[in-house]
DNA sequence: TAACTACACTTAACGCTGTTAAGTGAAAAA
DNA sequence: TTTTTCACTTAACAGCGTTAAGTGTAGTTA
């Protein structure tokens, strides 16, 4: 009496082969040059039957970005697992990943965290609250904490602290992506510049 | 015989209505919700009207944001013009007009600075090179310049430390606008924490 | 004054877009 | 064997940016 059992797995299917799908055209071309009726030829679909698997276009995306964005909390838990480093450290590695895993999928980073999709009223449509953002964010204010414990940073306002490092690996990523005539040094010496510059500024 | 420059004068009037009518509706819906068609009905013309003074819709934002940049480049000439400071703090003022630029101007910041518009190419669709953002950038990268000289700053790569400096103001004005739902702290804290932490980061 | 010309503007249309309502056909249940 | 279920498709809507062709009026010329 699999029955039941067996579509349920291929609907399964066909809802992860959306989802390539979509991931894989929104990286290349970018999520406002890719239309339900290209992810729907890709996947040899009518268009219509996206619409059986996701309420819309920027659900499609959401499901994806939080997909993507869980192995950004992957690689920086696994800085913090490793338990060897002060977490001043922890902090300093932690925001190289960050840049670099937005380098890395540029167009997923542009989609969740750069562009601002608002509807008509100015709501932001893919929420913060127990995104997979959030949870990166959490790691950020988890190292603030450590290390203002330990005196490598200093004391102050945690939130406004980790907001502020926020403010500077987003923004070196976010230029990067966005501004690629703009005549950068190199990639990786402003990087370096960016993280240093924060920590040192924010030690005691 | 004023003829042509009476005709002259109906095309220059009628081109700064279209602006100023685009620039009202890009300011308060966003650029994406903005159709010519709606641009068209505020103006009582008919579409296609546009495209006699325009190429299209990117380059009727193009010469809406050159004309709001236009405002930054006075702020922060003006802070410049008196003469009277020093240039670690006209650095500083600069980088608070920047952010409070963005602020007062969020959907014209969204279009030129945040929201990466690219043919499908990939290829930038507001070119930087003599744009108002380069005159601002070309600000920062003289006060940097000055403060150096001074031994306000540490010495370095003066390219590389403009870019770590626009990009921390990018970061913070980038997500006070996009994140709208984010519980930032209070945003005159948050924007105080960016710049002392930046200009701390850079001191000798 | 009448015919002619220039040209600012409009109408109609094309090929896209996201999305919905209605219809189809095959597989499972009765 | 009939009935029901339901995954999927077809057709359509209202909107988009943009272009080609057409119109009417103001200015020029004969």
């Amino acid at each position: 009496m699999g029955v039941k059992e067996r579509r349920d797995r291929e609907k399964e299917n066909l809802r992860q082969d959306i989802l390539d799908a979509a991931s894989e055209l929104f990286a290349k071309e970018g999520y406002a040059n890719v239309s339900m009726r290209k992810i729907a030829d890709k996947i040899e679909y009518s268009p219509t039957t996206i619409y059986l698997y996701f309420k819309d276009k920027i659900d499609l995306l959401n499901q994806i970005c939080e997909e993507t964005f869980g192995k950004l909390i992957e690689t920086v838990s696994m800085i913090e697992a490793k338990g060897s480093d002060e977490p001043i450290n922890c902090l300093q590695k932690g925001m190289r990943a960050y840049i670099e895993f937005g380098l890395k999928y540029p167009n997923h980073y542009e989609v969740t965290l750069i562009t601002p999709i608002m509807d008509f009223l100015g709501k932001e449509l893919h929420p913060y609250e127990g995104s997979s953002g959030q949870k990166a964010f959490e790691y950020i204010v988890r190292q603030v904490t450590g290390s203002m414990e330990k005196g490598q940073i200093e004391k102050g306002d945690v939130a406004a602290i980790s907001q502020t490092i926020w403010a500077a690996i987003h923004g070196v990523t976010a230029l990067l992506i966005s501004h690629k005539d703009f005549p950068f040094v190199d990639k990786d010496v402003l990087i370096d510049k960016v993280i240093s510059t924060t920590i040192k500024g924010l030690q005691t």
